[in-house]
Parts: structure tokens; C-alpha cells; sequence
DNA sequence: CTTGAAGCTATAGTTGCTAGAGACATTAGG
DNA sequence: CCTAATGTCTCTAGCAACTATAGCTTCAAG
């Protein structure tokens, strides 16, 4: 059995973090102690490092919540699994191409900035006038993290 | 003059956000109408598709807040602009390198998963096993967005 | 002159934590 | 065995950057 802090320290999760989630309900409310303190089995911190491992992923609690209790019922088919593993994967390269579009929009931005002064910046010109911009880059859901 | 509702679509901006950055202090105060009602000059226009310009470009309203000041002050260097500037590049371009990571764990993750059940599903089992993780992807900082 | 859209303020909710206060539990050293 | 240091407990509040709701007022069109 471990203590909140060795199961913090072997998940990569911090102790408030823990606590957190069996406050929302991601993990069970765990055993407690003579003194009230919680304690773990190994199952627990298998189920916190996933959940670790998910959100290194970006996948969001909710998702992580959907997984969770996928691989609670391991008779079903796997699609739902797929589905949001899919989903996820949409998203991320989504991500990706916004931001190597902001990455060379940037850099445009850098280059010529060497010691001008502020009324000549490329930084705050391209900021400044929305026309310079290669193309719309919205922010169409807010990021999981 | 503009009203808010103008306003924000003219800079593609939400109404209720316009009236949160003027709360935050990123906008001043808006002039008013007899009615109460805020108005907005040409130059309001301009701050504000300043504003969501950066923000696109993933700036934090910590960063704008300074840039806009900056852009206050014309005479001076350009160089704590420039510094802003490549301080969001570097982070676009880790946060570019750790998605890429992701990218081809969910791709790996996804590949396999057509029909079977929850119990071999790799979705799964590639999230229940961090030795499977080809590197430590972390989040070191918050997503600015 | 009426009606419906757009505006106002103020407050609370969102996501995923993180930080603090003040009290109790456990453990290592003397 | 006692003490000091560390760890843990609960509870509350705070962070970014909005978004949503409620209940009101004002404005513009017909």
C-alpha cells in the first residue's frame, strides 16, 4: 500500500493532482488509513498512470473519463476506444498545422527586427495590420490542456 | 462611432470578450453613448484586431498587454518587442516538436484497433503501459490558448 | 408606438489544476 | 519516549481566458 506521496512520485503526478481526481470522480475514493490518510494498491497507480499517460496525449478528462470506463467492460468492441483515440488524433493534427502556420508567420516576424526602433517593429506592424495575415487561423475549440 | 456589436464583428471578436478586456485593463474605457451604451472610435478598431491578431498568433494577454505598451512608445528600441516575439516562437516550436511526438504514438495507437474487443484493444493497452511511451512528453507550461 | 434585437451590469461557470491556511499523522533521530 | 520535521488532511480561493446566465434598459425599424 502507498501513501498519497509515493503513488504521486511513481504515477509523475502531483499529490494535489491526486486529490483532485478522486474529486471529480476519475478515481475511486480511496482506502484510508488508521489516521485518515489515503492509501493505494497497485491497481491504483496503474489507473493514475493512465490517466497520465492519456493526458501527456492531450486527451481531456472527459475522454479519459469515456476511456476509463471502456476499459472497465473488456468484453465490447473496441470502436469507442478507436473513436475517441481518432478523434484525439484529429485534433492533434489540427493542431499541428495551425501552429506551423503561426510558426512561419513568426518568424517572418523575427528576422528583421535588429535594432530598429519600435515605429519601424515587423512585430508590432504584422500585430497591428490584419491584412499581412497568410490566412484565418482560428482557434476553433479551446486546447485540452 | 461603433457599437459593440459592430465592433466585434468588425474585428471577429465575441462581444463578451470585448467587454472582459476592457474590465482587464487590455482596452481602455469606452466612450458612451447617452444611453449608456459604449462607443468605439477607428483607432479602438485597430487596438482590438491588434489584439486578436496576437492572440491568433498564440501571444498571451500577459504578452499583448506588454507589446501594446510598447506600442505605445515608438521612439524607443525595438528590442524587448523583438525579445516577446522570439520567447513565442521558441514555444511554438516546442510545442510543434511535442505534438509531432504525439501525433505518431495516437497514429501508432489508432492503426490497429478494426473490431476487436475493449480486452486487446491498443488503445487501451498503449495508454496502460507507460514502458510502451517512446519518450517523456511533458507539459511543462500551460497552453497559452 | 410597439416590438424585438442589441446593449447594460453582475455573477457564476468552465477546464485542469495550483496554492494557501491551519490542523492532524507519521517517522527518524536523540 | 519525546521531539522535530515532514507528510497528510480538509477547505477555500485563485489562475487563464473566456462563456453563459439573469434581469434589466435602450435603440432602431415598421
Amino acid at each position: 500500500m502507498l501513501t498519497i506521496g509515493k503513488l504521486g512520485e511513481a504515477a509523475g503526478v502531483k499529490v494535489p493532482t491526486i486529490r483532485y481526481y478522486e474529486q471529480i470522480g476519475l478515481l475511486p475514493e480511496a482506502e484510508r488509513s488508521s489516521g485518515n490518510q489515503r492509501l493505494y494498491s497497485r491497481k491504483a497507480l496503474e489507473r493514475l498512470a493512465f490517466i497520465r499517460h492519456a493526458r501527456d496525449l492531450g486527451f481531456s478528462l472527459e475522454a479519459i473519463r469515456d476511456l476509463l470506463s471502456l476499459s472497465d467492460k473488456p468484453d465490447q468492441s473496441c470502436a469507442a476506444a478507436d473513436a475517441i483515440a481518432k478523434a484525439q488524433l484529429a485534433e492533434v493534427e489540427s493542431r499541428l498545422a495551425r501552429l506551423t502556420a503561426l510558426k512561419s508567420e513568426l518568424e517572418r516576424m523575427v528576422v528583421q527586427c535588429a535594432g530598429g526602433k519600435i515605429a519601424d517593429c515587423r512585430v508590432i506592424e504584422v500585430l497591428g495590420d490584419h491584412s499581412l495575415c497568410s490566412a484565418d487561423h482560428r482557434h476553433p475549440e479551446p486546447e485540452p490542456n
